[in-house]
DNA sequence: GTCTATACACTGATAGAC
DNA sequence: GTCTATCAGTGTATAGAC
């Protein structure tokens, strides 16, 4: 244990302490639900008083609307492997990679974020409409090209997409349910590679893509 | 308006009023959580005053756990048509379809069991560890037997069926999203054909067995 | 079996000393 | 920027008249 250099500025006080809310508040939102979280048991995740939080994040709703707009931003840069590639397997199967990466990082962010679509998007519907609208639009026309190059089968390319997500994010949002099936332990460096392999397997094969992926 | 022929027994009351307040709780926890839906909430979609509720069941929790359970029940019977399947085409088809069908017609079933399972399954752990488990060991075994009879490609059994289950409730779990990424329109019968249509092509083809659903 | 009134606990949020 | 004390509002659950 060594001392501070030098007493840390405000500026970065707050941004400190910003990420250890917003760290509890991911956790404590994912396991709970955004009724069953309460600002104190946050507060206790992050090992702050009560009134810190109050004084971070106004409001309990503020709060997570940092969280979800945080975890969008995660998930959308996923997508980057996406652009440049040269075909579908390379495209979707370094997508693939990515999500599942992502389903295995962050599985309380991907919880979160399902929880608010699950009740209507109270706060990032307007995301939905623009965002996420657009970036799904320019990723379905990049799979329409590849389809009349005949790199892939013609699926649809909507369908495909959310087939995409579905498969990687539901690692994620019921990795409860594939621990409790996997005798209540939690995944391994095989079985997430296995996961991994699956997914991308019968993914690839369905669109017509031939994949030598071990 | 015609009147009753005869007044309803104190049976035929319960059995009534049981069935509004389920059908009302369900609908009001999957679109507000747990926490988000109040007694006094599903007491004014049912219909009643919030104290009859409490008559029928004596507290919030015994009311979620009665809900989850019945959705449990109507998701086990979706698998009877996996059983005396000839093969996987027309045993993984018609699951698929099944799945789909209850994807639509109960969005709100789907969301309080993702919801459960994402909350670690506080009322239904112990399911998930017997019903569930049995379940998905004898559909695997069904699987393995259709690729041992060369009836399929050698994809791993339990990971086909984690992609089954993902992208089929992903139709109504995330039903919000895809809603709006349909332009704000509800899916018509014609969108959700296409998605069967889609969904099965992918997966049936991914698995090596061919299939000429139209 | 129904319903009004109410008890009791808890939550989000704030005031104000440090 | 931190933290204790506290308030106003809401939620679950029940008592008791009908």
């Amino acid at each position: 244990m060594r001392a501070n250099p030098r007493p840390l500025s405000k500026r970065e006080i707050r941004q400190e302490n910003e990420r250890l809310i917003l760290e509890a508040a991911e956790k404590t939102f994912a396991e709970a639900g955004f009724g069953g979280a309460t600002m104190q048991l946050i507060a206790d995740v992050a090992g702050l008083p009560k009134a810190n939080l109050h004084y971070y994040f106004p409001t309990k709703e503020s709060l997570y609307r940092r969280v979800v707009q945080d975890i969008f931003q995660v998930w959308l840069q996923a997508a980057d492997v996406f652009d440049g590639a040269d075909g579908p397997e390379e495209g979707l199967g370094a997508y693939i990679d990515a999500k599942m990466e992502i389903s295995r990082r962050h599985p309380a962010g991907s919880k979160v974020w399902a929880s608010e679509v699950m009740h209507r998007a109270p706060v990032i519907q307007d995301y939905l409409e623009t965002t996420l609208k657009e970036w799904t639009n320019g990723r379905m026309a990049v799979i329409q090209r590849w389809i009349d190059e005949g790199k892939m089968d013609a699926v649809n390319p909507r369908h495909l997409l959310y087939m995409l997500w579905a498969t990687t994010q539901h690692y994620a949002d019921f990795g409860h349910q594939i621990e409790t099936l996997n005798g209540g332990e939690p995944y391994s460096d095989a079985d997430w590679a296995e996961a991994k392999a699956s997914v991308k397997h019968i993914i690839l094969t369905g669109i017509g893509v031939g994949q030598d992926n071990a």
